[in-house]
DNA sequence: CTGTATATTCAGTCTGTACTGAAAGAAACG
DNA sequence: CGTTTCTTTCAGTACAGACTGAATATACAG
């Protein structure tokens, strides 16, 4: 993995950019395309040059992704440093992505969309107005959530299926 | 509209975070958050004063709300100035936004990975692991490609309808 | 213990995006 | 047309977050 090919660089520089627009920094995504594409676990001094990033940047990093569970450390007999390795699961993997993220933005909005809610105070001109928006956003954001509870409990297989099910019924439908 | 309330405030700033977030502009979340609440379209002037941002800046974020197709500019009878009045059914403009991103974003990143696989030399050493990584991430967008385009032609009640099957399938296999 | 290899922390710097305000551009009025 | 009102553009600035490298902490070997 020392010398990367040019389509692993292509996958690791788009990986990157990608990373930047969905609020993941872009460091912490190229790192996990670089880990991703390595059949080995790679020592953070490496994954250092390879991106050609500074050392502590990478240990920064290298946390982050640990955090959210899709990279872990492994240990290499008759190495002292620690090697990392990333899930290959991609489904698994952004299952997990997808629940951290869920958990630290769209729950937050739930919540605030509730205490909203309950603040409002009737008296209030146009009160009447913003409870009934409120309430569509808040409406939408259950919805949301009931859909990944539902996604979270099925099997990668049966995702596929309700897929085939959709079809079904616009045809019928339409 | 002139003056927030204790809780338009509260939403308002809570959306403009969230946006950053989801690499969407503060001030773009803001003024969409504003106009969602708003019973009324806005002129950009009282948009500035309210927000307490530049006059240009408004502008500059109208556009892009626009160009998403979730803001729009209305006349009022007597007033010069434009006036701007954001969608309110939900579920269509996440739609649409989603829709919006997948183009700029998966879209691409699909694109990237065939062009990837299709670079692919087998002599170079670990071409085998580096395809099957690859194929592997290309088949998870091709799906989430394929879920889009389903949903895209579902009405928002089937949404549901799906949602509730998942709960039957999900009881009977476990 | 001592010395060495590795990992983390953090203050300072850098960089890219957001924002401002002034100036130019359009559109509507009289 | 000239004037007024409103909108957009853009060069410069401000700021938040990313990144570095030196200092510190930790772990291990001898």
């Amino acid at each position: 993995m020392a010398e990367l090919t040019g389509v692993q660089k292509q996958y690791i520089l788009h990986w990157g950019e990608m990373g930047t627009r969905w609020g993941i920094n872009r460091t912490v995504a190229q790192i996990h395309a670089l880990l991703y594409l390595s059949p080995t676990a790679l020592p953070a001094e490496e994954i250092a040059e390879t991106l050609s990033v500074a050392r502590s940047n990478v240990s920064t990093s290298i946390r982050e992704l640990e955090t959210w569970g899709i990279v872990r450390a492994v240990h290499v007999l008759g190495d002292r440093r620690e090697h990392y390795e990333s899930m290959k699961d991609v489904w698994e993997m952004f299952r997990l992505v997808i629940e951290q993220r869920k958990r630290r933005e769209i729950d937050p909005t739930r919540e605030m969309l509730r205490r909203c809610l309950a603040d409002l105070n009737p008296k209030e001109p146009g009160a009447d107005y913003t409870r009934e928006r409120l309430g569509a956003m808040a409406g939408f954001f259950e919805a949301v959530t009931e859909l990944h509870d539902q996604m979270k409990q099925l099997p990668t297989g049966t995702v596929r299926k309700l897929l085939r099910m959709g079809t079904k019924m616009r045809k019928k439908a339409g």
